[in-house]
DNA sequence: ATAATTGCAAACACTTTGCACCTGT
DNA sequence: ACAGGTGCAAAGTGTTTGCAATTAT
């Protein structure tokens, strides 16, 4: 990741462009002018450098992870959660959140990394229409 | 799913028999005297039915869905912490879970799934390793 | 100049499926 | 007897990698 390309640069553009919504590879692969291989190593490179998130979804067949910029950057202070069904992400910035954190740390001993954790699950709108379906 | 089979009986008492930890199919083909087809079916039968809760962590190369008995019936109770530095997979199985679960659901409307949320940091060796590197 | 990046295709790992054969009821 | 299950090997997916050609610095 020393190079500045274009390739990187419409990669990465596209993941701003479009912050409200996640990608697969392929679907940024069929919109960018990039190859695939190309795609996924830009992808990697976003990930591990914090402007991306990476989620995986559950089922296992033809279910690929997707990405979403993250406008936060790598120094997340918060944790997202993710609705399994519409894909809302939600940026969960409460004071309950240190406590959280706390707990994990002194009773777990683990530091969670919050520029990489997705808790998923289902928003309120999704769980309303649940219920009825 | 209406047959009574050794194989799949085989399976089952597998996950029974070692609940405390989690397994991929091809841990499980490996021990158990089935088709490698045979134990994919029975995972997803027995996931079906709620017996086993099945978790998902990284990308899809040399990371696979881990499946792990659960004794409580149809619906995963526990979170999982993973380490990104050792991968050790801990299972936040503790009373604080529920506060912070019902925390998620009244103050964000959130309900989440266990099944497929898994948090990442530093466990607590990986920790103090770090402080010494 | 030269080190990094690209892109293709081939390799990979995990999972599913088609189909002939075997088993539980 | 026969619906349902098994197992092999082959097909699919999504992702990664080897390597020659290309590009950024």
């Amino acid at each position: 990741m020393k190079y500045h390309t274009k390739q990187r640069d419409a990669v990465l553009r596209f993941f701003m462009d479009h912050g409200d919504r996640c990608f697969t590879a392929r679907e940024v692969y069929e919109q960018v002018d990039a190859g695939e291989a190309t795609v996924f190593r830009a992808i990697a490179g976003l990930t591990e450098s914090g402007l991306l998130n990476k989620y995986v979804s559950g089922s296992a067949r033809s279910d690929s992870a997707t990405y979403q910029y993250n406008p936060c950057g790598d120094r997340a202070d918060h944790i997202h959660l993710k609705c399994e069904r519409c894909g809302e992400l939600i940026h969960m910035d409460c004071s309950f959140m240190a406590t959280i954190l706390s707990h994990f740390l002194d009773e777990h001993g683990f530091a969670v990394d919050c520029g990489k954790t997705v808790i998923y699950g289902l928003c309120e709108n999704c769980r309303e229409e649940g219920k009825h379906a």
